[in-house]
DNA sequence: AATGAATGAGGGTTCATTCAT
DNA sequence: TATGAATGAACCCTCATTCAT
């Protein structure tokens, strides 16, 4: 058996890493950050309490983490357009995605949203969210101004709290919500 | 010496009561309810902390005490509407009181949106919550049809979300965001 | 209306301190000493807590108010021996008399033996108690040697066990417990 | 660096949890169970509060785990007529096995007179504790009819009233009560 | 004689973090 | 890398007692 190379090491790591953050993300959405432990995260993701200071400074920095996956993962879905224009179809498939992203991260949205007023979270977050929601917006005025709006900074501002909001509403009500319709209404409306 | 009259005593109370909860809320609207501690309360509204326990049963119970003044001027605002049909003037006056309260009780939902996955919470809000979203959504469609909505049903839904989302995003970035423009955009767009 | 005479006053006082024992006694003995707050006595005396402050010093004040009129009660019963010799009938009379004590005060001897163990209270019922057991004893030693017992400094110590042990059961369990048989039986036994 | 091996770490957990019951039992037994703090039993144990609770769910589990104990070792001595027949050399050394009890459990039997009328507690020991009293009870009562008593069941009872009894005066002051001369005289009575 | 608001010390409990192995 | 025993600060809450009225 060759001992393993340092990058065999680093792939074992990030995984163990993937996994622990899985199992906190899903406990902090579900339980609260609080209320849930570092014993519950350790029993959840079978491995003993010290380990997880191997992996991770301290909760915080756990939650921090998971924060950055899923703000990367926002990225990603914005980070389509990079040519600066959006076309009408680039728009829907934009719209999809988020969608898409709303459905799939549901549980990352609703830690966003149990967290946001604290302190420490909302300032290591502003930073990365505005990062590209200043980029985001100077794209969206544009192409509502293309298509005829008259008060296109405005209404990016209304565009972004409806996606706010939607996100806001499937999450503490995910049965009820039609996600699907509201997602062909946006489309109708803004493509 | 004779001992302080009834109604002295209730003064006292309700004087207390109500400078205890607006301490809490602004604490708990900032740092969040399950890191602002009883000790931060007390310290802030400059009694003992066993005195909270003279006035509120536990933390959840000054909790729901804040949150049902809160529901309370929400009800008040929505109302208005009580013949089951909504004038455009109407409309107007809605979401100006809409805004007026967002901006009011900035403090308020600031608190609720960060409370609102936690399941203890929302059941106790939908409960009360529910009653009126339900009969003003059945306005509002009705609303939204007479104004040739192709489908007033989810339209009303996004309309509802937008109004989460401008809560928001006010909420997050008082500040920043353009609270009056947006209204007048919604007032233009809707009425 | 003339004013109440000092002697008035000490009767009312004393009655009401009388109401304050039964109620705390009746308290302390169903729910324990420790688990009984002053709030609880007071409102189930109907008096302020400040109230009662007026009429004992503390609480374990009342506590020993109360345990001396409970002592003072099992005094009466043994008190009636004072030519110093026991006849059997007078025997007859006294085991009667201690059976009765024990149905009547049932609630005082459950917190006496719910609060043995505590070294302050311990103190305190030591001295009132072993006073008269002392000499109680002296008497039944005599009594038993003239019925013939070979050992009756031992038989007297089973028979005051014995007396204990009876309270003992028929406080845990009121309802199961043969009271008057087992009366009869000691009766039939020593006289 | 290996970690402990699992029996390491179980040695270590039976031996910590040894010792607080054994300080626990005694405090609980010189001061009350109500009157003794986790904070004192941590000092007396020289550990840190919040190991207790490593080993024990709470300070209710604590006692239950000392019962149990207690309870197991009263089991034991009276585990031996398992035949469902009492001759009387197996009642002199059921006598002596009692007062054997009494004198090494005094901690224990202390704790048990005190806290036998808390609900929560009598609950739980009547259960166990039920279940060979009735069983016991049946045989001794035999034992005595066969001695020709005429009232074997009153007398029953008024033998575990004396056992009771005796044990209760043994409790209260171990260096007054002359044990051995009252175990003779019960087996001279009773064999 | 009477009230209940107010205090403050202490109660049981939880948990992020450290550390010896 | 891996364990879980151990710590200590903080948490929510209770309550005997005091005090202005």
């Amino acid at each position: 058996m060759a001992p393993k190379s340092e990058e065999q090491f680093k792939a074992i790591r990030e995984e163990k890493k993937a996994i622990i953050m899985n199992v906190a993300l899903e406990l902090f959405s579900g339980n609260g950050y609080n209320s849930t432990s570092i014993s519950d995260i350790a029993k959840a993701a079978k491995i003993s309490k010290g380990l997880m200071y191997n992996y991770f400074e301290s909760k915080e920095d756990l939650l921090f983490n998971i924060f950055k996956i899923g703000i990367d993962q926002a990225h990603e879905v914005f980070d389509l357009n990079k040519d600066g224009e959006l076309t009408t179809d680039e728009m829907r498939h934009f719209i999809t995605e988020i969608f898409a992203l709303i459905k799939k991260n549901s549980d990352f949205w609703r830690l966003y949203f149990s967290l946001f007023t604290q302190k420490s979270v909302y300032e290591l977050l502003r930073k990365q969210l505005s990062e590209f929601a200043v980029s985001m917006n100077v794209i969206l005025i544009e192409y509502l101004r293309k298509r005829g709006s008259e008060k296109p900074e405005v209404e990016t501002i209304v565009f972004n709290a409806m996606l706010d909001g939607i996100s806001f509403q499937y999450i503490t009500e995910p049965d009820m919500f039609p996600l699907e319709e509201v997602k062909e209404y946006l489309i109708k409306h803004y493509c």
